[in-house]
DNA sequence: ATGGATTTGTACGTATGTATC
DNA sequence: TGATACATACGTACAAATCCA
């Protein structure tokens, strides 16, 4: 430090960031600085000129010098109108809906969107959150990553909070952490698909639920709150539990166990409408229709599973509707607004999946 | 400009922008600039001083002031692991699993992507390309807007040339501007399908063709083309040819004019899958079925089409592969390697919405 | 509400230090 | 080594915005 103009904005600058000065408190004059630094007042100019540079302090003419509010110089001083995204998926199943809802609010208002997906992956999560902290994004709406599992990345999450980025949950939450979410009433809904397979004569139903995720803990405990309810004994059916990581061929392995047995299950409850596609071709295959032999429920209303044959049993997802409020959450938040999470019903959308088998033999 | 050092500076900056001083060239000294400009060292300095932070020049004490390599500073300085995607549509249609590859390629490498569509629209195109010019990012892959239209944005496409901002164009190209590009062989393929047509014994076939678009125009060229080749006049055909703002029900009215017609088409040509499968639903709803009263091929092979009934038949489009490539191009693109233009055939997919009419009375 | 004091912004002149040529 | 050119530093003056009595 052998020129004096770092020396002043060295000590400056430290004693901002211990505190010695509070956000928005003024500094002392140009004059003041002189003296207390014996130096003469280009010297003082200079340093502060770069503090202002990088955001520590800003200047008002013939005001004074205040501390920036360095913790946060987030979307305060840069024009950054970025909006980070992070799923799970991105361009599959029920996501392009989500995203494109979004898109649709904020690019009315300039923002673009900078989009990452996590394949269900607390690694890749950590990746996408630490590149969109590093540009400094005006904003984040996340599909929280295997949200039913401890999250190794909370960290970053506080620091978020820490940091006041305006940020947005869907699907899940992170209890921790207490931002804004759109979710959905899985367990509720996922009670009324069982209770639906019950209306229609079905009580031994197979559930199959990846349960890594808070989604699928609670559409399973939907299912389980569906068997308690009704006063039957959930050994009466089977639970195939599986995490996001397990091979799907595992799991249909388990499926073809299941169904060896005479006495096989006459419904199929599954975590969603892809897994219950994938389900519904793979029996197929081996001979056992739908809804003919087993009756299956998905979840989501994914479109693409509405056009198939038979058109899937499903609950409904607001995709689009939870993309436009998220932006619109989302605008609020950065403009300081109060905002209230969304809770959305799942109301049952009948297909062609499920059958009555009550007039049976 | 009220001030002098903002004079000297804009002037500089529009002296360096304009080539009036080449890269690493000296620009003249402190005192010349003095005399030039008729002011003091403090206002010289207090110029250059601006341009240095703002990367235009760099200075070498006791050396002299250059001009920087301002046109390739992106991504040299900046660590910004962004690649840019600007496309039609975003979210809908054939674009999720074009998304998709680009992303699976380089979110490998620490890559992120930020999206904006255009919905067809010269503005929005010319707001996405601003925003992501402003963010730096160290690449582009375009779909172009209306690309068979003039383009009032070649401005902002010569800039990001003359950047030297790695950029690769899909779908169609900008001749004036020469970017490497990933394109489907549309005439050619058009002209399997009407080839095909005519092989089921259909020779007065409608064509509708969204003209505004690269794309559209070549698959209508590729229908001309088979007509003249088959030595069939084109006249004995309908064309239809609308522009990507057109109303849809205007367009639907048209096709119904011609079907009030007793000696109507046998067959439609659609512009792509999505105007086909509504083409499809308008038909059926008037109780004209397909294939038995017409036949109807579209381009582009979209999945949820297959699922439908009557699949369609179509033309196929490469998809995740293209995303993919792009993806790689991108790589190579910014490590300096020299990339390759590709050209993916669009094989025929024969569906159940086409039906021979030889051996028809 | 006004005017004078305070505080920052722009600008010039000068001197000296230090790296380059 | 001397001349050149940029870097640091001080003093001064006036302009412009703000503050406060």
């Amino acid at each position: 430090m052998e020129v004096k103009y770092e020396l002043v904005k060295e000590t400056l600058r430290k004693e901002i960031l211990n505190g010695k000065y509070q956000i928005n408190e003024k500094l002392p004059t140009e004059s003041k600085l002189m003296e207390r630094f014996n130096v003469s007042r280009y010297t003082i100019r200079r340093a502060v000129g770069e503090l202002e540079n990088e955001h520590y302090i800003y200047r008002i003419q013939g005001g004074g010098m205040f501390v920036q509010d360095w913790q946060r110089n987030w979307s305060a001083d840069d024009t950054n109108k970025l909006i980070g995204v992070i799923s799970t998926h991105m361009a599959d199943y029920i996501f392009p809906p989500i995203i494109s809802g979004i898109d649709s609010i904020l690019s009315e208002k300039g923002y673009s969107l900078i989009v990452g997906n996590t394949l269900n992956n607390h690694t890749r999560e950590r990746q996408s959150l630490l590149n969109m902290l590093d540009l400094k994004i005006a904003g984040l709406i996340i599909e929280p990553t295997q949200s039913a599992l401890p999250n190794p990345n909370l960290d970053l999450y506080q620091q978020i909070k820490d940091y006041q980025i305006p940020t947005i949950l869907f699907h899940a939450t992170y209890p921790e952490v207490d931002f804004p979410s759109l979710l959905g009433e899985d367990e509720v809904a996922e009670r009324n698909l069982v209770n639906y397979l019950f209306s229609l004569g079905h009580h031994r139903i197979l559930g199959i639920f990846q349960i890594d995720d808070r989604q699928g803990a609670d559409r399973e405990q939907g299912m389980i709150r569906a068997y308690q309810e009704a006063g039957i004994p959930v050994t009466d059916s089977e639970l195939i539990m599986y995490q996001s990581t397990d091979n799907i061929n595992a799991i249909l392995q388990r499926v073809d166990q299941v169904f060896q047995n005479a006495n096989h299950p006459t419904a199929i409850a599954c975590y969603n409408d892809h897994l219950a596609t994938t389900i519904i071709g793979h029996l197929q295959r081996q001979g056992i229709k739908v809804p003919r032999d087993v009756s299956v429920v998905g979840f989501d209303n994914y479109e693409l599973a509405q056009t198939l044959e038979p058109s899937l049993t499903t609950a409904n997802h607001p995709k689009r509707q939870l993309g436009e409020d998220a932006g619109k959450m989302m605008l609020k938040l950065i403009n300081g607004e109060p905002v209230e999470s969304i809770t959305y019903p799942a109301p049952l959308v009948k297909g062609t999946s499920t059958r009555s088998i009550k007039e049976e033999p």
